[in-house]
DNA sequence: CTACCGATCGCCT
DNA sequence: GGCGATCGGTAGC
């Protein structure tokens, strides 16, 4: 594509086979940009978080258990789990225990179906949260473990890569001040402002 | 806009 | 018995 046009514009395409198979920060701030979509429903990734094996507030901090052992399998699958008694939450691994919680993202796609299963119609809370986002694109315990390859999902570059604001992750009590987490700057739907 | 609170249940000590 | 990688509602600035 160098030369091209377009490619200043626009980038189109499934992601690499190797993608995930990198610096866990590295891959959750290149995941801001890339469409994600399960059976066709979904959006722009615009805000993530980076956890480690040996990062203490890590599900995978203590060791494989069957809840976390995806994260302990080949990268590029989704690790999902059950949290607060009612929401899921999906990850993308990366392999070694380590793994990218996908927090937020901007609808693009099948809109009135995520708004039914939400719902809610207003754009900006369909997506905007790890619980939410799940339950929009409908990613509960049977994803657990697929591959990111494979149906229903699809990934793919679809824009150019957007600026990256990286901060403080949230909701955790351990390693709190560590600055994984990754934002599209000034998106207006991420789960919550980047400053404090 | 920020802050607090209850809901609700699987997994851990 | 306690605590979450959360959310929606309510109160208050």
């Amino acid at each position: 594509m160098p030369g091209s046009k377009d490619h200043a514009i626009t980038t189109s395409g499934n992601l690499d086979r190797s993608f995930f198979s990198r610096d866990v920060e590295q891959v959750a701030a290149d995941l801001i940009g890339i469409t994600f979509l399960v059976d066709g429903i979904g959006g722009t990734i615009v805000e993530t978080e980076a956890y480690c094996k040996n990062d203490p507030a890590s599900h995978s901090f203590k060791g494989l258990k069957p809840r976390n052992a995806a994260m302990f399998g080949p990268a590029g699958h989704a690790y999902v789990y059950f949290i607060y008694g009612m929401h899921w939450c999906v990850n993308f691994t990366c392999g070694d225990g380590s793994a990218i919680l996908i927090r937020a993202i901007e609808p693009t796609s099948g809109l009135a179906a995520m708004a039914v299963r939400r719902g809610v119609t207003d754009k900006r809370l369909l997506c905007s949260g790890p619980g939410r986002l799940c339950k929009a694109l409908g990613i509960n315990a049977r994803f657990d473990g697929l591959s990111l390859y494979q149906p229903p999902f699809c990934l793919t570059y679809s824009q150019p890569a957007p600026s990256v604001t990286r901060s403080k992750r949230i909701g955790i009590s351990l390693a709190k001040d560590s600055p994984r987490r990754f934002c599209a700057t000034n998106s207006n739907y991420l789960s919550r402002p980047v400053s404090k």
